[in-house]
DNA sequence: GTCTATACCGCGATAGAC
DNA sequence: GTCTATCGCGGTATAGAC
């Protein structure tokens, strides 16, 4: 039996809801709803109610997707050509789900981050998890770890500004400009390092 | 006399209350009290409630702040120290402000973008606003338009994911990290219109 | 026109029946 | 353990006194 089929989908439906319309916006009825779930199993699986429930989605969807992230850009050989085809699918997905499904918790972050100092710490883990995995793919290519560093948060910043343009202007644009600005970003650290 | 008093006091409590907590979570009530207003009075000076009350905020306010940041790059004569010390001081601007004080419409563009089609298109606008500013900067240095836009959608971008990291993370590195790499972008850019 | 009181609703959370 | 009924609160919005 493992995990109990309830408390995974009140799961699935807290981050899909949290994503697609933030924190506050996002109702435990709502999710018990779309969960199909009484509304007590939240509280029963989640004592500590709607915090506990967004901390558990920061956490797990955070690191699931930059794992996802990460293992996108290892599908490609070249790293110019890998950051291009990343943005570039990310733009056809978001663009797919109707700019609804983007960054798991870029809207919850700005939400919490002067309000509720449990959940602006999650998410400041979750961005130094992507940013130290993202930072050890550059460092493939690009020597100097503070220079692979300084592209990783690049890349993060990039992305996530990108879905906050791409999704309020309805337009896939902006990813795949974000996607271009990042290839040429670590083209010109890999001919310093080269020259250097 | 102009305008009212009281109209001017519930907008910058507006404009306040919105960009640090969002808008979901930002109440009426809490406005009228920023503002040491009557509640009365919201509904008085504006009519359509809550979602007249944001639209306002984002355009007035994006408008400011994008003529305010443009001034600051406008401050420096080299393109790249520009960058640098623009993203310098908003790193600095946002410790200040103890990280509460970040764009004026990030976090509430995220939160309506897939569900308030008013307000969604009101910060579209705004962003769209922006680029084009950006973009005409740009061009002083980088003579192909589509380049100098595509900086322009970057520097937007950039600035927005800083932010994000920025606050989650009590940090203002990120900021700081985003400047230089807007600045290498743009180094980037000249060189090849030189050569090319 | 300014402001107060209130209607009405949905929120997070809990108690307790089963 | 699962589920329902409800509590208290704060939300938006409005009606009407002054």
């Amino acid at each position: 039996m493992g995990q109990s089929d309830t408390r995974v989908r009140i799961q699935g439906a807290a981050a899909t809801l949290f994503r697609r319309h933030g924190y506050s916006a996002t109702g435990l009825k709502r999710i018990a709803t779309e969960a199909e779930a009484p509304f007590g199993s939240i509280y029963h699986f989640f004592p500590g109610g709607k915090q506990q429930l967004a901390e558990d989605m920061i956490r797990t969807s955070g690191s699931e997707y930059g794992r996802m992230v990460l293992a996108l850009l290892d599908s490609v050989a070249d790293p110019a050509e890998s950051l291009v085809h990343a943005f570039d699918a990310a733009a056809d997905d978001l663009a797919a789900a109707d700019y609804a499904d983007a960054c798991p918790i870029g809207t919850v972050a700005l939400e919490v981050a002067s309000s509720n100092e449990v959940l602006r710490a999650a998410t400041a883990e979750v961005f130094e998890e992507w940013v130290d995995a993202a930072a050890q793919w550059f460092g493939h290519w690009v020597a100097e770890p503070a220079a692979a560093r300084s592209l990783a948060c690049s890349m993060v910043m990039m992305l996530e500004g990108a879905f906050m343009l791409s999704r309020a202007s309805r337009d896939p644009e902006p990813l795949r400009v974000a996607g271009r600005s990042m290839a040429e970003l670590l083209r010109t650290a890999v001919t310093r390092a080269d020259k250097g």
